[in-house]
RNA sequence: GCCCCUUUCGUCUAGUGGCCCAGGACACAGCCCUUUCAAGGCUGCGACAGGGGUUCGAAUCCCCUAAGGGGCGCCA
């Protein structure tokens, strides 16, 4: 069974990549990779007005980036192509007239003024706003007659009068009753089919075995059930997680700062946390357990171990989550991330041009990042010599026993031995001299040398700073 | 208005009738470690939406209400 797992993620490209599109493609990469099946990418650009060839390129990028690699779809193709619906329009058609043939559904040549006018009047009285039917009853010869007259119309599905039930993976039992809804449109009078019959149109095409979408679609499942039913099509397994949230709970939108990938992606963010915690938004194993690699993720998810009820996305915690696998990095991996960004912010910066100083750098910044954008604030904090930041640090050095502290350091430094156990003796011995130790031995020398009472190590920022420098420093 | 979904700490969640006067994580507060800040460790704060049932026993099952969300298009 499982190499017939044929999943799917179907963005329309009107836009960025967001967090919420990006878990559902996440979900169903995930469930294909657990199960050996594929994984298809399918843009649905039918919304001619809307959609854009930028977005396309965003949309891939973005999910390149997220590692979200797919089997069949743009630039790769597949034996299901094409993989843009815009350029499927043959298919929908064919569909579309094998539903007519067989009687399943019909031309309807109502007006858009003549069906708002009926909507209006059964609004009025308190009738449901289906609708009604008219041309379903129309007889062939008119049908025919009308057409042959080049009238426009629409392709409506005759809607059986029956009960449907939907047995969704995570929500279980989900029913329709029958007349909650009347005979829908599938193909418009511009020969353009609608959302609902492409989905299904393309589903079944592409012979997809399991839908994972988001919650907003489950209503629309009522109409695609019946589509199903009369294409005459087993209809695939349906899955619906639901949706993500801002912080005020509403769903999540441009109006929450940073919702798209590329941002996080820009902002520093590790593609391996992103996953982690888009995972892990609507999604557990039943356990404490919180990080997670992305190989372990492909091991264990489940769709049955999705959630129902809707997330906020915190963003608190994508940070802390960001940390937890930065400092996990060894520093070869790190290391080629953020010296990009280091040199490009500190271009007048030599020391970085030097491999052995560098990895010394990375290697003391590590664990005083959450984002590897955190590396250029950290590691500027004591590459570049500072006046004191505050008063507090400003009388530290000005004591008179910070200025014999200083001088005796530096004699010390110029003739000690420059390597950590000899700089840490020079700190000693001077500190003996100057009659100071522990905090009110380093905290003068780290501000002196830096200019800020914080930062990394100072024997390690000693160690990248090197001695001439350090010495100018201290004069 | 009609239809559908959801409801455990501020947030993400564990929990599928007794192990739960509810566990973990983020955030927050305090302490420890420490030359600072981080990181790390420990402690604290803090929730079963409300009301009815069922049951010896309910966060867990049923019903009602409320709140939130989604849908009701010739948008996707």
């Amino acid at each position: 069974m499982s190499e017939h797992v044929r999943v799917r993620f179907a963005p329309s490209p009107t836009g960025y990549l967001h967090v919420g599109g990006a878990r559902t493609a996440l979900f169903n990469w995930l469930y294909a990779r657990k199960t050996g099946g594929k994984f298809i990418l399918r843009i649905e650009d039918t919304d001619v007005e809307r959609s854009t060839q930028e977005a396309v390129d965003g949309l891939l990028r973005d999910m390149k980036w997220l590692g979200l690699t797919w089997d069949e779809g743009p630039e790769v193709g597949g034996p299901h192509g094409p993989y843009f619906q815009s350029q499927r329009l043959e298919i929908y058609h064919r569909y579309a007239r094998q539903l007519v043939e067989k009687g399943a559904a019909y031309p309807c040549f109502c007006s858009e003024e003549e069906l708002e006018a009926k909507r209006m009047k059964a609004e009025e009285e308190h009738r449901s706003v289906h609708y009604d039917g008219t041309c379903r009853r129309l007889s062939k010869e008119e049908v025919d007659r009308r057409i042959a007259a080049g009238e426009p119309h629409v392709i409506r599905v005759k809607v059986p009068e029956k009960d449907y039930i939907l047995d969704d993976l995570v929500r279980g039992k989900v029913e329709w009753k029958a007349e909650t809804l009347g005979d829908f449109i599938i193909l418009r009078s511009s020969g353009m089919p609608v959302y609902n019959f492409c989905v299904v149109a393309d589903d079944a095409d592409m012979q997809i075995s399991h839908v994972v979408r988001a919650e907003e679609h489950l209503t629309n499942t009522h109409r695609q059930l019946i589509l199903y039913e009369a294409l005459g099509i087993k209809p695939p397994v349906f899955a619906h997680a639901s949706l993500i949230l801002g912080e005020d709970k509403t769903k999540l939108s441009k109006r929450h700062g940073a919702t798209s990938v590329g941002q996080y992606a820009e902002d520093g963010f590790l593609r391996e946390a992103m996953i982690n915690f888009l995972a892990l938004l609507g999604w557990n194993e039943g356990t404490d357990r919180e990080i997670y690699s992305v190989e372990e993720l492909k091991e264990r998810f489940s769709l049955e171990r999705i959630s129902k009820s809707p997330g906020v996305f915190d963003h608190a915690k994508l940070t802390w989550m960001n940390g937890q696998h930065l400092r996990a990095l060894p520093v070869d991996q790190l290391l080629p991330m953020v010296e990009p960004l280091l040199k490009k912010a500190m271009p007048e910066e030599t020391r970085l041009q030097n491999p052995e100083i560098l990895r010394k750098l990375v290697e003391l910044i590590q664990i005083k990042m959450n984002v590897l954008n955190d590396a250029v604030d950290v590691a500027r904090s004591f590459l570049q010599a500072g006046e004191p930041e505050n008063e507090e640090a400003a009388a530290m050095v000005a004591t008179e026993k910070s200025q014999k502290l200083f001088a005796a350091l530096a004699d010390e430094f110029s003739r000690c031995e420059w390597v950590r156990d000899g700089y840490n003796a020079a700190i000693k011995a001077a500190g003996k001299i100057a009659e100071a130790k522990g905090k009110d031995l380093f905290m003068p020398i780290r501000v002196k040398i830096t200019g800020t009472c914080h930062g990394p190590d100072l024997v390690g920022i000693l160690d990248v700073l090197g001695r001439d420098e350090t010495l100018k420093r201290l004069k």
